[in-house]
DNA sequence: AACCCGGGGTT
DNA sequence: AACCCAGGGTT
């Protein structure tokens, strides 16, 4: 592609925006904390799953200061149901380098944003384009689709090489546009015009410059070659009720790490269950009804979860173990999705 | 470069 | 079932 040709693509992609850019909540402001905490949150994730969160987040904690403040479990639960949550604790942890590192003054610079723990160069381009008018293109799953059939690549976009080269593309056409209104055009392009499949090409504003539909091969671009190898795993889930409270224990390390759940082990029998429960947390217990079975899938692996009924064996009760909660305690703690399916057919099943 | 990390939506 | 989504961190 010319010079030429990038500086159309760029003002017509930034005029179609202007016209037809859709209305979005983090779009009404140029708060540096606040498109970031949106950055953050639409991370692999779709604008309509974020905009309850991004509204509920930035109502709760407006400013860095807060957000630095704020309990660590008040975070997850602002969390909860969002998925990949280590994006809340490298948030709180940015905040808190925000409000020490910086006086509170947010980053304003692509090097200094990318310093931020869970800021990559996706998320530092963005913030650094849509907040500070800095001319630096966005490469995201967006963007290396619209690149590759814009100049009809067939390079494997999964390769950071690609990524590379795609955003070098991205550089060369920002530079004749608002930096702001085009990275957030482009990106509007991709969900709603250039999409994966059936895009509309009729209605793109970058139609004519377009190398993929000239040769016809928009249909099989971008060449996304990753392999993806989903496990599956058999578990026994167990709701253990003591009197009016439930087990429940934070994940500490790993797959939903410091959300809570219930206690599970990959094991077949009711007895193995006990006797596994008891090694780890010194609770006698009793297994005491068959409750459901429950798939939940994961990007990368899947559970098949057979949930049962449990009870604190004989006369003592939990003793000094506090991880026993009531429902209204429960409704405070951050909980993984798959172990609300749960506790939501456990008390089907009971009541 | 390969792998890990969620959940929801679409096809 | 496969793929995608405003990706980043670790090894």
């Amino acid at each position: 592609m010319t010079e030429e040709g990038y500086k159309e693509a760029a003002q017509n992609v930034t005029a179609w925006y202007r016209s037809h850019g859709r209305d979005l909540p983090w779009r009404r402001t140029k708060d540096p904390y606040a498109i970031w905490v949106s950055e953050i949150m639409l991370q692999q994730t779709q604008v309509e799953t974020v905009k309850p969160y991004y509204e509920r987040f930035i109502n709760e904690l407006p400013t860095a200061a807060d957000l630095a403040e704020a309990e660590e479990q008040r975070v997850f639960k602002l969390w909860e149901g969002l998925g990949y949550y280590r994006r809340a604790s490298h948030l709180k942890e940015a905040a808190e380098t925000v409000v020490r590192d910086y006086a509170g003054r947010f980053p304003d610079t692509y090097e200094e944003l990318l310093k931020l723990k869970g800021v990559g160069m996706y998320t530092a381009s963005a913030i650094a384009s849509i907040a500070f008018g800095i001319p630096k293109g966005v490469v995201d799953g967006n963007t290396l689709r619209i690149v590759s059939r814009l100049l009809n690549r067939e390079d494997n976009i999964a390769l950071q090489k690609t990524k590379n080269a795609f955003g070098e593309v991205m550089d060369a056409m920002i530079r004749y546009a608002d930096p702001s209104d085009f990275n957030q055009g482009m990106m509007d392009l991709g969900a709603m015009i250039c999409t994966p499949a059936k895009p509309v090409c009729e209605a793109c504003p970058i139609a004519s410059l377009c190398q993929a539909r000239l040769a016809g091969t928009v249909g099989r671009l971008p060449v996304n070659n990753k392999k993806i190898n989903k496990s599956i795993l058999e578990y026994m889930t167990v709701v253990i009720r003591e009197s009016d409270r439930y087990f429940m224990i934070p994940n500490e390390n790993g797959l939903l790490q410091n959300l809570y759940g219930f206690a599970q082990y990959s094991c077949d029998t009711p007895s193995e269950f006990e006797q596994l429960f008891y090694d780890q947390y010194g609770v006698r217990i009793r297994l005491t009804e068959y409750v459901s079975d429950i798939k939940h899938v994961f990007t990368h692996r899947e559970w098949r979860m057979h949930v049962y009924g449990g009870e604190v064996a004989g006369e003592r009760s939990f003793g000094n173990r506090t991880d026993f909660y009531t429902l209204e305690e429960i409704e405070k703690l951050p909980v993984s999705t798959a172990h609300l399916k749960v506790l939501k057919s456990y008390l089907k099943a009971v009541n």
